[in-house]
DNA sequence: CACCTAATAT
DNA sequence: TATATTAGGT
């Protein structure tokens, strides 16, 4: 049967189409249907996410709508994108530039305008051929193999920047054309004069990057190694150095000053935040007091202190067991010529990091204080798991993948496991920690967080950043891309791709960078303002996330 | 060398 | 602005 289907290919294609809007679901089934595709719908994007993750292989093509009450439309294209390797359409009625630039960034290969007319839908089986030019190179082994393309590239250059597969795939190489030849200058123009083209950090590439830089564990994590990793053609240790540098700032930013109280003063929005601006980066000072807590908590902001999941792998690792990890992949960069520019902006919000407090409890004696408020996140993520990212699902995979991967095992990883990335700092055995396992959050932070400054005073943001107090750089924080906030989060955790491994490979790793920087780097809190009691702020969060399910449901299930 | 950080250039 | 490159140090 397979082969009947793909012999007559357009007919028969399995386009999912997602709408929450049942009229334009509708009409775009008709069309579909029209086409004779084989078509499922799902009116939110969450079903959606749960029929693709279900089988993989179900599906050849999604049709989405960008605006959904459960979920953006951008970040189901995201997570499709990042999970399986599936063309996504975007569907809107919503003609922006903008919109439609940033569903290309976010990996859609269309963008159809409502309302969509059968000439339209006629032709798109042409995405899925495409997307399996590019993204697969022969081979075609049955199941998954999806070759995550998170990343597409699309070098957008003057000059196509080549894309010829052709000899080696050799991530440098550019230039050299230089011979010896007496140096000053000149550089300009030779024949081929190719300018160097810059690499444009998008969301996937950006993910990439953190999901290497995980496995690694932060502190083993060099250019050299990352980009090993990462193996995307044509990017170089310099560019993978740049980032890393720019990472890092970023990482220790948030860890260190401007955490704490500029989270919590963001997340309480107005209240009390004069407070923070004195805080000294480390440990030292900051105090925060549950009440602090509690006082945001009321007021429901904060909902992503546990941050997405969002991310979360691309494609597997050893598959044939090669211990190294990816390969595979088409990954090309995207270079910069001329019309990406602000695009990125939005685009690349949040730096996909990992959180676990693992590291917290783990480590070395932290003291008392941060690992009972850690444990208290991490209780509370397991209570409220299903707007988490299942903690157990994404647990190292990196470690797995690494040393050995033996799906069901995880249980407990040595502690010294950990200790394959950054947990190296010795210790752990001691025990002190309570023994919970190693979960950890992974959370997506902004990459172009980065910048943020403090002051996003954007409603999406605020939650982004750690959530404070000295360990407060050590909850995971998230953000929204999108300005309308929604809360994907939530969801993410929820849909949270239990079933199989494959997705959540790569990202999730135990420990975040973010901890693992500030571990190394300096940071031993002893902070002390917390008095304990996480319980507070437990409850207050839950609440927060109670309302935020109820809403979701809602909102999802009615319309 | 590979790496880091900071500064500076594009 | 984001990324690249360079400088100077480990």
């Amino acid at each position: 049967m397979m082969n009947d289907l793909r012999d007559k290919f357009p007919i028969g294609m399995r386009v999912l189409a997602v709408d929450d809007d049942r009229t334009c679901l509708k009409i775009l089934e008709k069309l579909l249907l029209k086409c004779q595709y084989h078509v499922t719908t799902a009116q939110n994007a969450i079903t959606a996410l749960n029929l693709l993750r279900e089988n993989k292989n179900n599906f050849d093509l999604v049709i989405s709508n960008v605006h959904m009450p459960d979920m953006d439309g951008f970040k189901l294209l995201e997570l499709v994108g990042l999970e399986m390797d599936l063309p996504v359409i975007m569907f809107s009625a919503n003609d922006d530039p903008k919109m439609v630039l940033k569903g290309i960034n976010h990996g859609a290969c269309d963008y159809l305008l409502k309302p969509v007319i059968l000439k339209e839908v006629q032709t798109i089986w042409q995405h899925v051929i495409r997307k399996k030019k590019t993204s697969k190179r022969s081979n075609h082994d049955a199941a998954n193999s999806d070759s995550g393309n998170g990343i597409d590239s699309a070098v957008t250059g003057s000059s196509d920047q080549n894309e010829r597969p052709s000899s080696s795939r050799k991530r440098k190489e550019k230039n050299e054309d230089d011979d010896e030849e007496n140096e000053v200058d000149h550089d300009n123009d030779d024949p081929t004069a190719q300018k160097k083209a810059r690499v444009v950090w998008t969301p996937a590439l950006h993910r990439k990057f953190v999901a290497a830089v995980n496995q690694l564990g932060i502190d083993k994590a060099v250019p050299k190694k990352i980009l090993d990793l990462m193996n995307v053609e044509k990017l170089t240790r310099e560019n993978v150095a740049s980032h890393l540098q720019k990472y890092r700032l970023y990482l220790k930013r948030i860890s260190e000053g401007e955490n704490q109280q500029a989270n919590m003063a963001a997340l309480l929005g107005s209240s009390s935040d004069t407070s923070y601006s004195g805080m000294t980066s480390l440990g030292g000072s900051t105090q925060f007091h549950n009440n602090h807590y509690k006082s945001f908590a009321s007021n429901g902001s904060m909902s992503s202190i546990f941050n997405t999941p969002t991310n979360v792998n691309m494609h597997g690792f050893s598959s044939s067991g090669t211990p190294l990890l990816n390969h595979t992949h088409n990954n090309q960069l995207k270079f910069q010529s001329a019309m990406t520019r602000d695009n990125l902006n939005d685009v690349l919000k949040m730096p996909i990091s990992s959180a676990g407090l693992d590291q917290l409890l783990h480590s070395k004696e932290s003291n008392p204080q941060e690992k009972q408020v850690a444990e208290g996140y991490k209780n509370l993520a397991s209570q409220n798991s299903q707007y988490l990212p299942s903690l157990e699902n994404r647990r190292c995979n990196d470690i797995w993948s690494n040393t050995m991967q033996l799906p069901g095992t995880n249980s407990y990883l040595p502690r010294e496991g950990f200790g394959h990335g950054s947990a190296s700092h010795k210790d752990n055995r001691n025990a002190a920690m309570p023994h919970t396992d190693p979960h950890e959050f992974c959370n997506n932070v902004p990459f172009q967080g980065w910048d943020n400054n403090h002051n996003n005073h954007d409603a999406s943001y605020h939650s982004s950043h750690v959530v404070g107090s000295s360990i407060g750089s050590m909850i995971p924080a998230v953000n929204a891309v999108e300005p309308e906030e929604n809360l994907d989060y939530n969801y993410c955790g929820s849909l949270q791709m239990k079933r199989d491994r494959t997705t959540e490979l790569t990202e999730g790793s135990s420990f975040n960078p973010h901890q693992a920087y500030m571990m190394n780097n300096q940071m031993k809190f002893q902070n002390s303002g917390i008095s304990n009691n996480p319980g507070s702020l437990e409850d207050a969060v839950r609440d927060m996330i109670k309302q935020k399910q109820l809403y979701a449901n809602l909102s999802g299930g009615t319309m």
